[in-house]
DNA sequence: CTTTCTCTAAAGTGCACTGTGGCCAGTGC
């Protein structure tokens, strides 16, 4: 049994046990023994297999027997009986916002709901709004929550697909026949949300290599499968389809697939004025008076073809990019090579799960010079925030770590909440005494727009605010941003040098790519921050960076980039002067 | 179920918001 699994086993162990009305604490010692398995630094399952488990903090003698015989013997009878007292389409309805297990387990006991077409039908009869503790407004929530949730059925954030998607490359390019391998649409230009998966092999066998393909592991179910096409969907649920093209029209095909439809049909445009027609397998000349057709071996030469510049695939959306190549002024991206550090981090200190000792070294490790620490504040209780003290002692702590140092340096920093109404958690007296300071949102998300906008500004003008945390909250496929005044707020943030950050954890992705081009135009400045909470969320800095590029950021947009020199002068400047 | 200021028993994140039902309970952060 895989870490993952024995992770998710646990959790739905508390789940279960939260619909027995179990002690509260019972059900929180599983949660927590799930979360210490999932982020535990070394091989738990073969330390579970061992029966080598003493000493763990958040494993107990229970959770030590029960890991040991998930490990040991591939189940848990303790879960399966548990199991078998519940439906499992049960589960279901805690992905509803606003229902948990005290209301579910109404349901299922009063009205035998044990599904979601269970709970439609009984909103739908209006026999929801009669039960105890239920009513009219309840009713037509759910009705809306299960909505909410229909919309994202098949879509899939960027970061859960990466790593599947990153496999079946490999897989593919392990085939003898495979010569070249790509990933093409929405997830090739880096969209936040995917559909499906777009892969593309140039191959002189295409039928053996589609048949390669639907054999693969990790697939459920394969939708089709022709000689030069398959279609099938992952474990995930994910669809995936894969194109089999001669090496020829190989780049043709790359630059099709990878869309979007908007750029392609611009594209198009181009080629036909040359006399050329465009389409996923090659030119061909349409006209008398045509140019002559020229030789395309790479995709780039599809774009120099038609006079342009390559085009980055993260701009391809049609917004302006085939203009500005034409005028030979794209903006040279940004890279991740171009990272010197990183702010906006968490510790054990507030809800993170590693030291800033380890941070720090994690952070060095992957090249970095400086990293900003920025635990949460009092109000963040849920978090475990710091108050007054607590962060006076860590900056104490991290000037005795930086005089340890050489050539590394944390930033102390804070992230403070924003309070209803604008204010700040901490005192400016307090904010003083720190490098920097990012503040957030974290509560009374139901704000109006024009209320929420001023909330934010009132923040933004405060000298010590270096830069704004997550500015609309958004949860991808989750929770829906809060409503904001974007221009209004990128046109203060110009006013004030009051930084944005695009939070690059991949449920965020916030500031999103759509408006980073006008602030960058504004010119306000974009910090590209993990929001990492443990030593691996620094990966998530790649999904940043493919954001920033998405919204046309250089490498002079993003603060980060500043070398550890630049960034201690820059800092020491009053804001007004950044 | 785990931890500890324990050694057998007690304590273990707290607040805002929403909706319901009459000043409370469930959910989410």
């Amino acid at each position: 049994m895989s870490r993952e699994e024995m992770v998710k086993v646990l959790e739905e162990i508390a789940l279960l046990l939260e619909l027995k009305d179990e002690n509260p604490f019972k059900i929180k010692a599983y949660r927590s023994g799930a979360e210490t398995v999932r982020s535990f630094p070394d091989d738990i399952v073969a330390r579970a297999a061992a029966n080598d488990l003493k000493g763990i903090k958040g494993i107990g003698d229970a959770l030590r027997d029960k890991l040991h015989e998930m490990a040991t013997t591939g189940k848990l009878e303790f879960y399966e009986k548990l199991r078998a007292e519940f439906p499992a389409s049960l589960f279901d309805l805690f992905e509803i916002q606003g229902l948990g297990a005290k209301k579910i387990k109404v349901l299922h006991r009063e009205l035998g709901i044990a599904s979601l077409e269970d709970l439609r039908a009984a909103c739908v009869s209006g026999q929801i709004a009669g039960l105890a503790g239920f009513g009219a407004k309840t009713q037509s929530n759910l009705l809306e929550a299960m909505a909410h949730r229909e919309s994202f059925a098949g879509q899939f954030r960027l970061g859960a697909v990466a790593s599947v998607v990153e496999s079946l490359l490999d897989d593919l390019r392990d085939h003898p026949d495979a010569h070249r391998v790509a990933v093409c649409g929405s997830y090739r230009r880096a969209k936040e949300v995917v559909h499906d998966i777009d892969l593309l092999v140039a191959t002189s066998n295409p039928s053996e290599l589609t048949a390669y393909f639907v054999s693969l592991a990790g697939i459920q179910k394969v939708l089709m499968h022709g000689d030069t096409k398959a279609s099938v969907i992952l474990d995930n649920g994910l669809q995936c389809d894969l194109r089999a093209v001669t090496n020829k029209q190989f780049p043709f095909a790359l630059q099709y697939f990878s869309g979007s439809k908007e750029h392609n049909v611009a594209l198009r445009q181009l080629a036909l004025r040359r006399g050329w027609s465009l389409n996923e397998y090659d030119f061909t000349v349409v006209r008398d008076d045509a140019q002559a057709l020229p030789e395309v071996n790479e995709e780039k030469d599809i774009y120099h073809a038609l006079g342009l510049p390559f085009i980055e695939p993260e701009l391809r959306e049609n917004l302006g990019e085939i203009e500005s190549a034409t005028n030979h002024d794209l903006p040279r991206l940004i890279e991740i090579a171009n990272l010197r550090g990183t702010f906006h981090n968490h510790t054990t200190e507030s809800d993170g799960k590693n030291s800033l000792e380890e941070m720090a070294a994690a952070a060095e490790e992957l090249g970095l010079q400086y990293l900003g620490i920025a635990d949460h504040s009092k109000s963040s209780f849920q978090a475990n925030g710091l108050n007054e003290q607590r962060l006076l002692q860590q900056v104490q702590e991290i000037a005795e770590f930086n005089a340890k140092q050489q050539g590394f340096r944390v930033f102390a920093g804070s992230e403070v909440d924003i309070l209803k109404d604008g204010s700040l958690d901490f005192s400016n007296d307090i904010l003083a005494q720190l490098d920097y300071c990012v503040a957030s949102v974290h509560n009374a998300f139901t704000l109006s727009e024009e209320e929420m906008t001023r909330r934010i500004i009132r923040a933004m003008e405060n000298e010590h605010v270096t830069m704004l945390g997550h500015l609309t909250g958004r949860l991808l496929l989750k929770r829906d941003a809060y409503a904001v005044n974007h221009s209004k707020i990128i046109d203060c943030a110009a006013e004030t040098r009051t930084v944005i950050e695009l939070n690059c954890n991949p449920m965020r992705l916030d500031m999103d790519w759509r408006w980073w081009r006008r602030a960058r135009d504004r010119g306000v400045l974009c910090s590209i921050n993990p929001d990492a909470h443990h030593t691996e969320q620094f990966r998530f800095l790649h999904f940043g960076v493919l954001q920033a590029r998405k919204g046309w950021l250089r490498r002079d947009d993003v603060i980060n980039t500043f070398s550890l020199e630049k960034m201690q002068e820059w800092l020491a400047r009053p804001k007004h002067l950044r």
